[in-house]
DNA sequence: TCCAGGACTTGGCACAAGGTCC
DNA sequence: GGACCTTGTGCCAAGTCCTGGA
């Protein structure tokens, strides 16, 4: 079998940003003739070679008139918008059901449909329980399997609910809440100027949730240690206060030993001591983890409440470093059916409110100190509501495939409009469209971390090249985007392009924003007129299914053997995540385990060696046991291999995050079953359950 | 009409769990 | 069975988008 030959080379170049962000740019050395088939090709790979020359349908040259219309009055008023929010308020909801659509089932009702479930459950199980398994699972897994299947609701073959309405009935065991603070040992001592001090309660636990963050960079951030000190000091005693007033002469060090110690020992415990805990969290799992929803079991997401800690906000975030109070139940808003039984507080405790809103999906809430918003208990993405949403996405996004061709049009139409407003929201669609750039909404700069998003770019975060690379029109971004994740790409773009961005820059400094007559809203609104339901993300979700659809059909051999067609789809996988933006850190074992493969690979090359050199003087019944050796050994060899390749061809990009958000789960499904590739291969366990719509709907003809 | 706030999705990282190797 | 490595999961921050009330 031929080796895998790279289709093409992704060559990321890691650069350090002055304050050490990391930042991955693909240098795609695909030729254009490769893409050829244009209205199929995954634009957003496109863009990143020439986007100038990809689209034929784009209107021949235009006059270059629009350079003399006179856009004397552009600029003069409403630079900006006005300046945002001061500070948040909570406002309790109103009980906002509405009656006429709210019926909840009795109790006992749901027990019958209950049961009536599980037998046609049980029935059909047989011609469905297949679906996507390998043949030779042992009977242990089988039967986990089969259990496990036992809650399974098919949501995607039954009548969907009214708009609006969520659930009819809707029951839990409320939320978990964080164990109590442990004091210090006695022997633990925190330092103040050399002298050991003892500290109140409130003052133990805040320094604790500083000393077990010694190690973190955030211990150095002046931003962090300013906030921490500020709240910690809030939360001391008054003589506490008085003998404490700089951060640089406490001592945590005793404290993030002790911790670690703690931590080592969990590890050390015995298997009975680790076996308990397990079963103490299979309890509160049990007991804790699942709703009933309509009649149906669903798994919940995350039913703890946060403990407290210090805020990791991330980037340059201005409130990192703050101290994230503890939740209790009169902080908490229980979401449940009337007729259910509601969940009790804590013992000597009670509930800020209980509602009955089945307009919203969450269980519970708490509105959280440091920002003011809101944190809530949701259910699992396998659950039906989650899956439904999630399903939904992905129909808009196969709607727009079918009309993005006539929004492009438009879109390439308003580059030349007579009006700056439509001209920008052009030029940011356009944007959009090619680089599946966020929509950038505002953000209050107190709030949070300086990030920005296409309609929020300022004019610092784009530089023109006449030409480049010996490409011409070529814009150069860089910016931080979501998570403070550096976006650097230079492209070439259409003509009329390059020129409205000197038009937009003309007149204004580095600080002044690009789109000054575009927001987030404004777009939208835009695009709810093209269609409806059509937002920015869904932009981002398109893009990312489409890409993914055209790099499997380009790229999966079918005679290839299937570590070999993975290695294939993860590239696929890969061109989404770099389209996207989705980067991590190089892992810290990167280079150790690299290395660790690198000499499993020279072993094994050495034992087929030898295994080649044993079958030239094997005779009789040994020489076919010598061949079958070759060819075992060869496989292996092989597989190491591509997961070298993988393995590093992945260290800077995250496929996670396209795969669980971003990529249509039918076109991998689709993929597995025409190339005989298990889904396992694709989805793990969790993922299947999330998907389990996609996996039941999805054929090999599934297109996107 | 505007905009603050609510609801929900998207996102990377830390660490636990589980698997593999010796 | 312990060390090491990989994978999965939980966590919670940071986005998007919509809605309700002024």
């Amino acid at each position: 079998m031929a080796e895998v030959v790279q289709p093409h080379s992704m060559d990321h170049q890691h650069k350090e940003y002055s304050n050490g962000e990391r930042h991955l740019v693909a240098h795609d050395t695909v030729k254009n003739e490769d893409f050829s088939d244009e209205d199929e090709i995954p634009w957003g790979q496109r863009i990143k070679m020439d986007t100038s020359t990809d689209r034929k349908d784009f209107k021949e040259e235009q006059s270059d008139s629009e350079d003399d219309i006179p856009w004397s009055q552009r600029m003069k008023d409403d630079t900006k918008k006005n300046g945002s929010s001061s500070s948040r308020k909570s406002v309790k909801k109103d009980e906002s059901e509405s009656e006429e659509d709210y019926k909840p089932p009795a109790k006992k009702d749901r027990k019958e449909k209950e049961d009536k479930k599980k037998k046609k459950e049980k029935e059909s199980k047989s011609s469905s329980k297949d679906k996507g398994r390998t043949s030779n699972e042992s009977p242990v897994k089988r039967k986990k399997k089969e259990e496990e299947q036992d809650d399974v609701w098919e949501w995607w073959k039954e009548d969907k609910k009214p708009a609006g309405v969520k659930w009819n009935s809707l029951s839990h065991m409320g939320p978990l809440f964080a164990p109590p603070y442990e004091r210090l040992p006695k022997h633990v001592h925190f330092k103040y100027n050399g002298q050991n001090v003892h500290l109140s309660e409130n003052a133990e636990e805040i320094a604790g949730f500083y000393g077990r963050m010694l190690d973190h960079d955030y211990t150095s951030n002046e931003v962090f240690n300013k906030n921490f000190f500020h709240d910690w000091r809030k939360s001391m005693t008054s003589s506490e206060r008085e003998l404490i007033t700089d951060l640089n002469k406490c001592d945590f060090r005793q404290i993030d030993v002790y911790y670690k110690e703690q931590s080592e020992k969990r590890k050390a415990m015995s298997k009975d001591e680790k076996l308990a805990i397990k079963e103490e969290k299979e309890a509160e799992l049990k007991k804790y983890g699942f709703a009933f929803i309509d009649g149906h079991k669903q798994k919940i997401a995350n039913f703890r409440i946060e403990p407290p800690g210090l805020f990791r906000g991330r980037g340059g975030h201005p409130k990192m470093g703050k101290l994230k109070k503890r939740i209790m139940p009169e902080d908490v808003i229980i979401n449940c059916s009337k007729d259910s039984e509601i969940p009790p507080a804590p013992k000597g405790h009670k509930w800020k409110e209980v509602r009955h809103d089945n307009t919203v999906t969450w269980l519970v809430s708490w509105s959280e100190n440091v920002l003011g918003q809101n944190k809530y208990i949701m259910l699992n993405p396998s659950s039906k509501i989650k899956g439904e949403k999630d399903y939904e996405k992905y129909e808009t996004a196969r709607r727009l495939k079918n009309m993005v061709g006539n929004i492009r049009e438009v879109y390439t139409q308003d580059f030349k409009s007579k009006e700056m407003r439509v001209r920008q929201r052009a030029v940011a669609l356009y944007f959009i469209d090619k680089l599946a750039l966020r929509a950038g909404n505002e953000k209050d700069v107190d709030e949070a971390a300086d990030t920005v998003g296409c309609c929020s770019l300022r004019c610092e975060h784009i530089k023109l090249h006449e030409a480049l690379d010996g490409k011409e029109n070529v814009v150069e971004f860089d910016f931080l985007g979501k998570d403070s994740i550096r976006y650097f790409n230079q492209v070439a773009v259409d003509r009329r392009v390059f020129k409205n961005l000197k038009l937009f820059m003309e007149n204004k400094s580095q600080g002044d924003d690009l789109f000054d007559r575009l927001d987030t809203t404004t777009l939208n609104q835009h695009l709810q007129s093209l269609a409806p339901g059509l937002t920015v993300k869904v932009f981002r979700t398109y893009n990312a299914s489409i890409t993914l659809q055209e790099q499997l059909a380009k790229l999966t051999n079918p005679n290839d053997n299937v570590a070999q067609k993975m290695l294939s789809y993860n590239r696929a996988n890969r061109q989404v995540a770099i389209l996207c933006n989705h980067q991590r850190a190089v892992p810290k074992t990167h280079e150790k385990s690299m290395a660790a493969l690198e000499q499993k690979i020279k072993d094994k090359k050495k034992e087929l060696k030898a295994a080649k050199n044993e079958l030239k003087g094997a005779r009789g019944p040994n020489k076919e046991k010598a061949k079958k050796k070759v060819d075992r050994l060869k496989d292996q060899y092989k597989k190491l291999k591509i997961s070298r390749t993988d393995k590093d061809e992945n260290k800077q990009i995250a496929l996670g995050t396209s795969k669980l958000n971003y990529l249509d789960p039918r076109i991998s499904v689709a993929w597995c079953k025409k190339f005989d590739v298990p889904v396992e291969k694709v989805f793990n366990k969790t993922q299947r359950e999330k998907f389990r719509w996609a996996l039941d709907m999805a054929d090999e003809d599934y297109v996107f």
